[in-house]
DNA sequence: ATGAAAGCGCTAACAC
DNA sequence: GTGTTAGCGCTTTCAT
């Protein structure tokens, strides 16, 4: 590869002016229909394409797309950046994807190298350390702030999950097959929704007309190897018969355990796990949990992302929540 | 947000000029301690980031990456991608992802936009139908094809899976625990991987010393649905003691009709899936498997992104494969 | 209908 | 050590 064809070089090459050029090729009318058709051949034939930067330096908008989550492996978070990706490609936007591994600084990182290419928005899972609040993070990118939030300095959407009803079901249900000793593993208070899953839970038990026990309640910071090794100990010790979990990394680690150790997740220590990944429905006649709505989240995602900017983003921070089902197999 | 600092804005702010303000920025050795230091820290006040657009103008390499998959709920994808993407953030690029489903339409597409915002190299996973052999499809940006192989007009790097021996062991593998009708379903001979497993399949039945039946051979296009089926077909029929899966997606068809007919993939048509998705190793006392190297292949990719450019690309195309390995379980 | 000039933000190459 | 100029590719504005 030499050079890419530019508008002057086309110009040039074709002895006319660049500026006839850039009209033929942005369909601007005055051009003679001619001169245009010849314009747009010798393009095709020199394989030009526009130039994003020079577009981007005289303030057009770039159409990139950040999107920051923890990590791509998760099968929730996979199939909400494959969504996003699907209607960014629809859309023309770029999808620019970074993950932060829940780490305030790989986040605020990221969030300068999408401000260095004028991304026009980023949808994030906000890392729970406090750490972009300022506005010299967000520069003029619209902000959506997925699953979890936190307070920031710039006007953004929240796109949120409404698990309360889901989880608080989930052990009312549990406590209708008659299990009274049931376990807790979710977050820690340090996120949002690790506060809000867990007043879940106790709303469940309290609606269930059950005692809260403490030693039931397993909240850290969520992993799988969290999930793991929180259920070890309610197996070993055989503390529940019912275990619920209040988050996806930490309902695969559990459940992991369960398997290891041979119990089964409905006669031995019956389970409900949070997000629906595939396999849960093959899983020993199916595993009960609390299902996401990734696509809705994912939908919406992008509607926000598409303009009318102006109006979508308004002044003031929006909200918006969508529910989590309870699902029961087995 | 009012407006971007930049520069001048800076160098104006200062009453110096913009080029002091630059060389400070950029550590050039030229400029006085004491002005340095008065620039980096108004340029801290004022949230500068450096713009991207511009430097690119300037012919600066963009440091953007694309990564071309059909999709990424794919669990094998989504770790691909998921091991790029941190590469990506370790190396300071940025990763752009679009998502092709296979269509060379949309492929053709996600190129020409890469080539726009002048990515330095793009992996793809190629689609099926010839597509963008073409070099206006790929200007000046590396390219290294993953997975599957197509011929392109471009000197490119391929990054290859070896699956040749995992497969043919696994029909071994099967015979010698006495199964002699052993199915396959795999993708169509479109694919250059579809013709590479099917055959690997065949040399595998010739080395176990077992006959071919065309009837137990499934190939098409490849996918979850068509997995399915061809497994339905397999089951009712009752074709097969032994059933071998030669794509990723097909493989967790093939095994949800096994789940959904309540059919052992150990006792009653003996299972070999391919790829190594988590849950294989949960299901029934753990499901064998043909497993791919995926942190190899992605580490793989991102040592020939990074420089020495001209080192890597070299004039001619390379090529590089990777072994899968055949894990037997349960 | 076409062309010329200016400027977006940045840095290499020159002054001084 | 600091400042000035020019130019990367493009479009808006103002001639012609």
């Amino acid at each position: 590869m030499t050079k890419r064809a530019t508008i002057k070089s086309i110009a040039q090459d074709l002895g006319i002016s660049h500026m006839t050029v850039s009209r033929a090729l942005s369909n601007h009318p005055n051009v003679q229909k001619e001169t245009r058709e010849t314009v747009l051949k010798r393009a095709r034939e020199l394989g030009y394409v526009k130039n994003a930067a020079a577009k981007a330096m005289r303030g057009d908008i770039t159409g990139i797309v950040g999107l920051l989550l923890p990590n791509i492996v998760n099968e929730f978070y996979a199939r909400f950046a494959n969504a996003m990706a699907h209607a960014c490609d629809e859309n023309s936007y770029h999808l620019i994807i970074h993950l932060t591994n829940d780490d305030p600084e790989i986040e605020q990182q990221a969030l300068e190298r999408l401000r260095e290419v004028q991304a026009m928005a980023v949808a994030m899972v906000p890392t729970p350390g406090t750490s972009a609040s300022d506005v010299n993070s967000f520069g003029s990118m619209k902000v959506i702030q997925l699953i979890r939030q936190t307070p920031i300095k710039v006007p953004s959407a929240s796109i949120l999950i409404n698990d309360h009803d889901a989880i608080s079901n989930a052990v009312v249900e549990l406590a209708k097959k008659g299990h009274t000793h049931i376990g807790y593993i979710g977050a820690d208070t340090q996120l949002s929704t690790g506060r809000a899953r867990l007043s879940a839970f106790m709303d469940g038990i309290r609606e269930a007309g059950l005692k809260s026990e403490n030693q039931l309640i397993y909240t850290k910071s969520p992993s799988f190897k969290m999930g793991q090794e929180s259920a070890k100990d309610i197996c070993t010790q055989k503390k529940a018969t019912g275990l619920i979990c209040g988050g996806f990394e930490i309902s695969t680690g559990a459940l992991s355990t369960l398997m290891e150790n041979k119990l089964s997740p409905h006669t031995d220590v019956c389970f409900i796990g949070y997000g629906d990944p595939s396999f849960f429905e093959w899983l020993d006649g199916g595993i009960s949990t609390v299902r996401l709505p990734v696509d809705r989240l994912a939908h919406e995602t992008i509607e926000l992302i598409k303009p009318p900017w102006e109006e979508a983003t308004a002044s003031t921070t929006r909200e918006k929540k969508f529910d989590a089902d309870l699902i029961i197999r087995g």
